[in-house]
DNA sequence: CGTTACGTTGACTCCCGTCAAGATCCGTGG
DNA sequence: CCACGGATCTTGACGGGAGTCAACGTAACG
């Protein structure tokens, strides 16, 4: 049924695809990459609004423009659905309505998370946060355990990191260095990350209770990841 | 339909209707009142995460803990709906679930834009965007334009105020001091606010470019309110 | 009255933004 | 292979904005 109304685009690499107030012809479904929402204001500061992986949506059905700017990350290929038959198809079709349901709570679940770090949490617990949230994805991506030592790519570049944070380039390079200092990360050539431990820099993020004598793989179990 | 499973409660004003990770056997809508999302970090940071007004949803389909406080400010009435029986509603009745996804489209919005608010403002700013949306929140509930003088009751308190904007209670007091003194705002007895000149005070939000030469009804239209 | 919650103001501190200079990485071309 | 230039990242010095701690007003209510 959608197959008769989807077809394909791909963007390199920083290129923008859409701007805020675009009016969007098409709704979209991530296939491949990763695409970065934000906001820019008059004077130029920048927000990151949200991080859209495969399968996230783009577009909402009955309102046709957007209201922040849509970026590829890496390399992206969207599946396009015309606006019209496929909110016709939403009419017809509970079941893709009800999808659109569920992952748009879950992406509202994830703003509000980011709300508590944006208007709270201070540029250490900030860098520990989205460290921490990477090397958890990469985990389970890869099938691999969050107890021990592991490393990743860091997909994003200092300044992205800060656009997401609520910093600004410096704070979050010397908040970098910090962790390194203080042993909680390792850094090779800016962009790849090793944590030795995870437990120790999840309790740098202010989302757990500072316990004195509670080991390691019980504080990873008893909260939510 | 719904008339069969759905049944009301009240709250008084600061009363909890639920704490993070409560498992709610009801879903609800706000009949009146106004209801406040809020999550607190274990050192006790808060964070308001959304305020709900009447006919916004609490509550999500398919999953049964929620995972932030949720507490009445004024006196709240909730139309309340055993989970259950809602949620096989929203399989047979489409149109439901195209409504709550229609509210939760607008509630990430409504989430991100707070983003770019607690992520790059200023405090002025912060406080300047709050009190311009509640004054045309006002005047739009009472059918006047947004032009002239006007003055309205603040539904929250100082503390709340920082919660909601990511501030301590004495930035807000100091900041709402400085825009009095600037004429931006008038206040009587702490919670009675005037602005005389809403588009002066918009001009503060950090939203709007630094035009020289703009009149006010001029900066008012050319962007979305 | 006194008590308590709420709001304001002041003094001080410190985190983070700003400005500026280096350092490092990387692709291109001589 | 090395030189050059540009982007990216790091580091330092400095200042300001917002947090902290504390005292003082003010309003509501018994």
């Amino acid at each position: 049924m959608l197959e008769e109304i989807k077809y394909y685009r791909t963007y390199d690499p920083g290129q923008p695809i859409m701007f805020e107030g675009d009016e969007m012809q098409f709704l979209a479904s991530v296939v491949t990459g990763s695409v970065k929402l934000s906001r820019t204001l008059p004077d130029g500061r920048k927000q990151m609004l949200g991080l859209l992986l495969p399968s996230d949506f783009i577009g909402r059905p009955g309102r046709k423009n957007v209201d922040y700017d849509v970026e590829a990350i890496q390399k992206v290929t969207l599946c396009c659905f015309r606006r019209k038959p496929f909110e016709a198809m939403i009419e017809k079709t509970p079941h893709i309505g009800q999808r659109l349901l569920v992952m748009s709570l879950d992406e509202l679940e994830v703003a509000r998370e980011w709300m508590m770090l944006l208007g709270r949490k201070t540029a250490r617990e900030k860098i520990s946060c989205l460290l921490s949230l990477i090397a958890r994805r990469y985990a389970s991506l890869h099938l691999k355990s969050i107890g021990g030592r592991q490393s990743f790519e860091m997909p994003i570049s200092r300044e992205a990191m800060g656009e997401y944070l609520g910093l600004t380039i410096e704070t979050v390079s010397r908040q970098m260095t910090s962790l390194r200092k203080d042993g909680l990360i390792e850094i090779a050539g800016s962009r790849t990350i090793t944590i030795p431990d995870l437990a120790a820099l999840m309790a740098e993020t202010g989302d757990y209770i500072e316990a004195p004598m509670m080991n390691e793989t019980h504080s990873l179990t008893q909260h939510r990841v």
